[in-house]
Order: C-alpha cells, then structure tokens, then sequence
RNA sequence: GGUGGGGUGGCUGAGCGGUUGAAAGCGGCAGUCUUGAAAACUGUUGUGGGCAUUAGUCCACCGAGAGUUCGAAUCUCUCCCCCACCGCCA
C-alpha cells in the first residue's frame, strides 16, 4: 500500500508507475476520495470540538446543581450532526481504503518498461552440458526410475499435484535440507517453521489480497487460505509490531509447502513438474532498515544463488520488466536454470525488494535510535525483502535432466550425497 | 465442542455514566548528585489523523463493530481473541 499523503503529493508518479505496469486505475478518483474524506473531517471535528466543550459546561452546571435543561437540548441537535457526517465518513473510507489495497508498489527506476520481451538477463552462471546422446525429459527420467508416481497423485487428490516416491521423495528431502542448512550454516540466517493456513489479515498485508482471492486455495468454513509461498506467513510474524532498530536486519528462512490454484494458467505448461498446484520451497525473507533494502536485495539474490551453483545447475539471473513486477514489488530479479531435456529456462526463484509496501500495508514499523539533539525515536516502516531460496519441483525437474546418464541413470550432485545417505546415483 | 474467567498505555494494575488520555507501581529517556557507576531526587515518557506547518492547535483511540445518552473505558448487543478446566484427538 502507499501512503495516501504520498499519492496526493506525488499523483504524477504514481499515475506514471500505473502507466508502466501497463495497469488501468483510476488515481484522480483516489485523490478526490481523499478530499471529500478531509472536507467531512474538517466539519466533524469542529463540531466535535464544540460538542467537548459542552460537555465540560454540562458537566459543570451540574456540578453547581443549576439547570442544564436548555444546554442539554441544544446539543441534540449538533450531536445529530455529528452523526450524519460521521456515518458520511463511514461511505467514504472504506472505499477510500479498498481503493488505495488495489494500487500497486511503483516499480524502480532501474527497471527496463515495458512486458515480459523486456526481460533483461543480468548474468549467467554454469555452462550448459554438452550431451553425446539426446538428453530425455524429467518425465520419462523419473517413470523409468520409479522415483514419481503423477497418474496415482491424481487418483488421491487432482491433476497437477504430486507423488514421490522411494529415492524421489528422499531426493525432496534431501534438497530441503541442503538448503536450510545453506542458509543457516553459511548465509545467516534463522529457521522458522510457520503454519501453512493463514487468514485474511495476512494475506493482504503481504498483498495476495484482494487482488488475487481467485488464485487462492481456500477454506469452505473457515476463513483461512493456503499459502502460496512462505512469505505470507513469515512476513506476516511482526505485523503491528514495532521492531528495535538494533534487531535490524532480520534473516528468517523457511521451508513450507506451497499451494496456488493456477487459475487461468490451464493449459500451460501442464506436463510433469513444470506447474503444480503444490511444491515445496525453502524461502528467504528480510526486514531490514530503508536505506540498506537494495544492498540487501542483491545479497538476498547471491544467496539463492549460492544454492544453484552449490548443485551445479547451469542459470541465469533475470531482471523483471514493469509489467512482469508482482503488485508489491518494486524490484524483483527471477533465476531461471536451464533444463536441457524440455529445453526451457525454469523460474526457480524470484528474489524481491517491496521497500515500504507490505510494511505499511502490515504495519511493521521500528524505532529508530535517536539522533543528536532528538529527544524522541523516530518510528518509521521496515523494508522488507522476500527470494526463494529456492523452489523444489522446478529445481527436482534440472536436476533430473542436467545430471541424466545415457543409461537412463540419475547421478547426484555432490552437495546433495550427504543428505542423500551417501547415494551417489538413482538407478 | 462444553463450562467458567478475562481483554485498559512498553509491562503490572486501578477505574465501572460527567476535567479520566486514563490513578499507582515498574520500565524507558533526560537532568541533578558522583572520579565513574549504583542509589536517591527532579522532570519527561502512547499511537493515528485534520488544519497550520516555525510554534502550535484540534479530533479520535481503554480487543473490533453497532447501539443507548446532551455525554461511554464505564450500560446494551454482536463478533474476535486470550486463559483455566472438561470432552475429543496426532
């Protein structure tokens, strides 16, 4: 969420990031939201002020044990007043509210406008394997190793959902681990373990909601979703909190289940690992103070990274467009590794600055220590930073087909060998 | 799921229709004292918003929402949450 006072100041800008997202909204409407909200205050808390003073008068008068008869009288009238303008107020700020939930963060400067053929590769890392027999999908690797089972995973719960199996699902674990230990051991920071039902509060103070209701899985009788990624839940730990400055930054990483409906997506990509509605994914998420958030993002995206190169996955790191930006973003770097079998860049990270937007829209704020001179702390928003760090299926899916033998066999990187009991191959 | 008890400022905890934005204590900050520290003493110490933006001034907020009233932290209703015990259960 932005800050109302900074659309009114700024409506150029916003009005111009709208434009670069290639989004239509209505900004004037906002703005003339707001003022007729501040017209209605004005008059109301005049009228309340009067109403105070009265009340001391009253309370006065009866005091004194004199008549109050006719002061009380004359209050009915601007207390009835008081009630028109405030119910008023009571149209005019939850529209003033939803409006303001449905305005996206404004993208950085640095970003490249325009759509997804904009997308500017940063760098690259690894080269591709250099195959002496044609390489096979992740498909066929994973039926003849007997290590993912995709016909029975309909069978227990829908199309696109998945079942490992034997040194599969070891393989899952493995992967979980490594990255967990990675993050903990080697990059700083501190495991958590949330709940993967959040409810409506969350979800919209990380910005899933209202936008994104129809992408949700949701609960019939609770009010409750399944969370798409762990950001939610783990982001959403200090909310309305107000955090001391020397705690700064904050490294939490996570592993959760993930779960995304996909709605509108049919048809994409629908074969094997590629989109399912449930993965697993080790996340990173930050909170740190304003003025380090770009330092930090660029650390975040090293250490997603690290987890790439440590598997000897071949990738590159991708700059994302205007248009390709989430709602909350304002900058975000997506790492593809590349699958030679399906012959496709995979998106196994996106590593995002969203600068004040989920702090404000979850009210994370932190005191900071006062300057010279300054008797009070000043309170002001974290920024917060989220990058996957990094998401399973797709990753199980380059493993698979990067560290493929002409024998049909599955060679384990060795990273992974100590998590994997020492295996050094599926077959 | 059932029964009972609660939700007040950073914390503990008073108030239960009329100068109560809220006693008291603790904590925090600043100062006095001290070689320094502690103790003691003094002062100060919530958040959001409107107008003005230098000073300031006004409004709102005692879990959330609605109601009664000239006036609500205080009375009524609805909801949420927490605690205890019972039931069920990995």
């Amino acid at each position: 969420m932005l800050d109302i006072k900074f659309i009114r100041e700024n409506s150029g800008l916003v009005k111009d990031a709208v434009k670069k997202r290639n989004l239509k909204l209505d900004i004037d409407n906002i703005i003339a939201l707001d003022n007729s909200r501040r017209k209605v205050l004005l008059e109301l808390e005049g009228l309340r002020q009067e109403k105070n003073k009265a009340n001391d008068e009253i309370t006065a008068l009866l005091k004194q044990k004199k008549d109050a008869k006719e002061r009380i009288s004359s209050m009915k009238e601007v207390s009835q007043r008081i009630g028109t303008l405030e119910a008023e107020l009571k149209e005019i700020e939850p529209e003033l509210e939803s409006s303001l939930l449905n305005v996206p963060n404004i993208p950085h400067s640095s970003l490249p406008v325009g759509d997804a053929t904009k997308k500017e590769v940063v760098r690259s890392w690894g080269k591709a394997r250099e195959f002496d027999f044609q390489p096979v999908t992740h498909i066929e690797l994973s039926q003849h190793l007997d290590i993912i089972d995709f016909g029975r995973a309909t069978k227990i719960t829908a199309s696109n959902f998945v079942l490992y199996k034997g040194l599969g699902a070891r393989l899952e674990r493995a992967l979980i681990n490594f990255m967990l230990d990675l993050h903990t051991k080697e990059h700083g920071y501190t495991e958590v373990f949330p709940p993967f039902l959040v409810n409506r509060a969350s979800m919209t103070a990380t910005g899933q909601l209202p936008k994104l209701e129809e992408d949700m899985y949701a609960l019939k009788d609770d009010d409750l979703f399944l969370i798409p990624t762990a950001e939610v839940p783990v982001t959403n730990i200090f909310r309305n909190e107000v955090l001391d400055e020397e705690k700064l930054p904050i490294y939490y990483t996570a592993y959760t289940a993930c779960f995304r409906r996909e709605a509108g997506s049919y048809g994409k990509d629908t074969k094997g690992l590629i989109r399912v509605h449930e993965f697993d994914k080790v996340e990173m998420v930050k909170f740190v103070q304003p003025e380090t958030s770009y330092d930090e993002l660029e650390k975040l995206v090293a250490n997603a990274e690290k987890v790439l190169q440590l598997l000897g996955l071949p990738y590159r790191v991708m700059l994302l467009p205007t248009e390709d930006l989430s709602f909350s973003a304002s900058k975000c770097y997506d790492l593809e590794a590349y699958a030679p079998g399906i012959d496709t860049w995979l998106e196994v990270s996106s590593c995002s600055n969203f600068e004040g937007f989920q702090a404000r829209r979850a009210n994370i704020r932190f005191k900071r220590k006062p300057a010279a001179g300054e008797r009070r702390p000043a309170v002001d928003y974290v920024h917060t930073l989220n990058g996957s760090g990094v998401a399973l299926a797709r990753t199980v899916i380059a493993i698979l087909e990067n560290y493929q033998q002409k024998d049909g066999s599955v060679v384990i990187p060795e990273a992974l060998r100590p998590y994997m009991g020492g295996i050094e191959r599926i077959n």
